[in-house]
DNA sequence: CTCGTTACTGTAACCGGTTACAGCATCACC
DNA sequence: GGTGATGCTGTAACCGGTTACAGTAACGAG
């Protein structure tokens, strides 16, 4: 591998110093312009690339930032990502990500390691409630936190609206006569996945409607265990009508249990899931799920955090709450007065 | 926002040169005992964490490299993160990720940025014919390229098995006494797309089958795509009995729309897709589908970049094949005579 | 007592950029 | 011719680490 060419070789070659050849390629500072064509060809020959981590050395900005995420499954991950690298590529940033962190003490070692790497940090914290999320982030840089329980009063943050989607996803089933509803919940220290159960108590609770412990079953947010609770929930005796999952994947794993011992959805069953992944819509019936628009999650984030860089401290803190709007399909309406059909 | 700590202010704290805190950090040349101590106290108590910038100026290594990646949706993406980060990190390695390229031109500028802030490359090409991925990448740094369809002699490369997955697929459905096949296939442009498309076309000929170009569907990998082609093959005259999809999201979507027409699968009209998503085997019924064990192609990447990295370009360039393997579920195995049924 | 060896520590030069400041022409104008 | 303004360019100090090399102290052997 040969060595790339620095930028004191470039001006002698050019016969130039090198702050002329720094100032050519960041238009700063009056160049002549026979000089300037002069250093371009240089560097054009030369294959000339400048160093990043020079760069950042002197001017403190590394033009990129951190995101640290916990273990995320699925589409989720991939649409934030997609969302925040858009809006971060449109300002010229770069995206620095570690993702699958249960651990916070690896994810605290990562944090060391950014320092100097990065101008900021978007920090998705599992926000379990024993585990106490790092409030301080020992890099001086702007941090935004994504959806964490407790909003901390040090750094921006931006949330779901969990809590509102689980009520009027349960509040819909409510609607529809349901009285026997059951629950297929999340990890117990995620927080997304408490919000949710919030919602549906609260829902349960204001209609006057109880809620049966034996009716809120354990799940982590993947098909697998959407399926177990969807077994479990068909042998019942006495038979929940409808059944909200923490999450699709799960609705996916509890509509193909139900399915497999006969029950029809939603005559038998209704089933409403959170998240409205792309396929939702393409089940047969088609999923009622709670929408959030995540790439867009991403960019807000990314916007934050941008205006927190290029602000400094000065702005007060931001909390923000994006909105999480319910979408009615097949599986819950009732198919002889279809609130919605199944084509997408 | 306070500055972090410099090592010479942690020198003078501590009261030693700057060398022995680095040799404190880094573990290297002999330390007292007692300076030791002393220099982790001042460390701990001026909370000072080291520049990543400044050390990779003068290392010449910044423990991490870069990834850039097409615009590519759904599973997919997050699974090859999540194989490439478990493995980077397993090496104390972290990830600068560029997502959504379609533009070459726009990738190229990424890759410049990228000069001094990795110490390698994981590109995975969108692979069309027409625009020919950047063969070499200006940075003095190994590159891994992924699925790219002419293997670069300069580069190591790791593909997947596109068109031997398609042909098992395809002959299964042959073998199950098919002989009116239709494909819905991926962007023209993707090379993943043309392999299976390939593959497909392959297993038709060696069984002396004629390809019917009236049943080549154009899709895009997404779900509507695959709906919009399943709502044309319920329309013709003379319609297939099986269908290959490109990848699983776009049979997830033929087979909602095949559904609404009234059709049964497999009795109707048997559907084998590509990828084998977690979902597939969750729908109803249970998908048939290629698997191709995402993250482990990811971290097989990794491991490549990490040896290159470490090796030198002494080592000679590596081809790797990562096999594609048929799963069959029940949406063509013939249900009279189940090869496996929709339990997962 | 002298010398060599070992164990530890400090000095200063790098890595490759940016930029404050100074220097030098050139030109207009008095 | 002097004077100041203007436009362009170069010098050198920094950013915050690493590390070759030199220096010092202590200790054992001869």
């Amino acid at each position: 591998m040969k060595r790339n060419p620095s930028i004191r070789q470039v001006a002698s070659v050019a016969g130039v110093s090198v702050a002329t050849i720094s100032r050519v390629l960041n238009d700063k500072g009056p160049v002549r312009d026979s000089t300037r064509d002069r250093v371009l060809a240089a560097i054009e020959s030369m294959g000339y690339v400048p160093h990043s981590a020079a760069r950042s050395l002197s001017t403190r900005r590394t033009m990129s930032f951190g995101i640290l995420l916990p273990e995320v499954h699925g589409e989720f991950f991939s649409e934030l990502i997609r969302g925040i690298d858009l809006a971060a590529r449109r300002s010229g940033y770069h995206l620095l990500v570690s993702s699958s962190h249960s651990d916070p003490a690896e994810a605290q070692a990562v944090l060391h390691a950014l320092h100097g790497r990065v101008d900021g940090l978007i920090v998705m914290t599992p926000g379990n409630g024993k585990v106490s999320p790092p409030t301080r982030f020992p890099l001086g840089v702007p941090v935004v936190e994504l959806s964490s329980r407790i909003p901390s009063k040090l750094n921006d943050s931006i949330r779901i609206d969990n809590r509102g989607g689980a009520r009027s996803a349960t509040e819909h089933l409510l609607d529809l006569g349901h009285r026997r509803l059951a629950m297929i919940c999340g990890p117990p220290e995620n927080s997304d996945a408490h919000d949710r159960q919030l919602g549906f108590a609260e829902a349960l609770f204001d209609h006057g409607v109880a809620l049966d412990p034996a009716l809120l079953l354990p799940g982590d947010f993947r098909e697998l265990s959407g399926f177990r609770a969807g077994s479990a929930i068909a042998d019942l005796q006495h038979r929940p009508t409808a059944v909200f999952a923490a999450n699709d994947a799960m609705a996916v794993g509890c509509l193909s249990a139900l399915r497999g011992r006969g029950l029809r959805i939603p005559e038998d069953v209704a089933l409403a899931g959170f998240d409205d992944i792309p396929i939702a819509r393409f089940l047969t019936p088609g999923l009622t799920s709670v929408r959030v628009a995540i790439a867009e999650l991403g960019a807000r984030a990314t916007e934050r955090l941008l205006a927190a860089i290029e602000g400094g401290s000065t702005s007060p803190r931001h909390h923000e709450i994006v909105p999480a709007t319910l979408v009615v399909r097949g599986s819950t309406s009732n198919p002889t007065n279809p609130l919605r059909g199944n084509e997408p």
